[in-house]
DNA sequence: CATGCCCCCTGCACGC
DNA sequence: TGCGTGCAGGGGGCAT
């Protein structure tokens, strides 16, 4: 499911039912994600307070009062649900699906009187306490290259990163390392706005020196419009993702290329209606990558 | 160090 | 209806 503008739909979701809140109770019915939570795990929340939901990456982190930090990742189906006391009162607890139930790992308890579910059907999502003290050291973040929402992350910076890479730029966008959030389908939607090919090599975007040329700076502005977009959308539903309330994302009403295999190129975006011509006149392919799909117009990402 | 591959796990769509 | 196959939004760990 989750890339950056799931992730961050998911963040706003549980700062609501979250921050300033206590944790009464928390329940572990499967410790057993992508690795085991420690035997303390639910001890160590209990009685805490959340006092902010923040993001990395794809990665959430709950600050604690306790000096902990709950960091968080939703793997491929990972989803948070939000259920409010008055919805309980109302007996509709599981109204949105019966399968929810099968696969809620973590039950949060909040003195609100809301419980918040931790539902991952596949357990590639995971949990780790860490205090703050130690969160710059935290290994599973050290790695993590820049926020391609924030400031510092520009052409020029992207270029530097791609400098000298003997690699696609499709897997240098995917690479955490290079620009932290990016998932398969929005590293196919930015390079498809871009114009630019997933499969040319990463360092052309960049000169000699390092220095960002025209692609660089088309790129960078079609990851940043495509995130915020999607954001503002609440994220792509394919399978697993929601919005904490159980209502769908709708980004994926918006894809250009993704999961289009075979439908015609967009190009110029709005699609032209049915039995019209697009502008390009191309055919979106699909082809693997390091062992991923990657969807991309051949005539018009060069 | 950089890169690519395998694997963790469950559910679903598809073809027979 | 059932069964086998391949594929899925991620990323840690390992071999090369």
């Amino acid at each position: 499911m989750p890339e950056l503008p799931e992730v961050e739909t998911v963040r706003r979701g549980l700062e609501r039912a979250m921050e300033g809140q206590r944790l009464v109770k928390v329940e572990v019915r499967r410790g057993d994600l992508r690795w085991p939570l420690p035997k303390d795990f639910a001890q160590r929340l209990k009685g805490k307070t959340v006092t902010g939901i923040g993001r990395r990456a794809k990665y959430l982190l709950a600050d604690l009062s306790s000096g902990d930090v709950l960091l968080m990742h939703l793997g491929m189906s990972g989803s948070f649900h939000v259920f409010r006391e008055q919805d309980r009162q109302l007996g509709r607890y599981h109204h949105h699906r019966d399968k929810h139930v099968a696969h809620d790992h973590l039950v949060f308890y909040m003195a609100s009187g809301a419980t918040v579910t931790f539902n991952d059907p596949r357990r590639f999502g995971s949990m780790k306490l860490v205090p703050r003290a130690q969160l710059d050291d935290e290994p599973l973040l050290k790695g993590l290259g820049p926020e391609p929402l924030g400031n510092a992350f520009d052409a020029a910076m992207l270029a530097q990163a791609c400098r000298g890479k003997k690699t696609s730029l499709k897997a240098a966008l995917l690479d955490q390392r290079v620009v932290a959030g990016l998932g398969n389908i929005y590293v196919c939607e930015a390079l498809y706005r871009a114009h630019l090919s997933p499969k040319r090599m990463a360092s052309t975007i960049a000169g000699r020196k390092g220095e960002p040329n025209e692609r660089a700076q088309r790129l960078v502005e079609s990851i940043k419009a495509v995130l915020n977009e999607a954001i503002k959308s609440g994220g792509s539903s394919l399978r697993d993702h929601r919005r904490t309330d159980g209502d769908l994302g709708m980004f994926q009403h918006n894809f250009r290329v993704y999961d289009r295999e075979g439908e015609p190129c967009p190009a110029p975006y709005p699609p032209p209606l049915a039995g019209g011509e697009g502008a390009c006149g191309g055919i979106v392919k699909r082809i693997v990558q390091n062992g991923r799909s990657t969807f991309y117009c051949p005539v018009c990402q060069k």
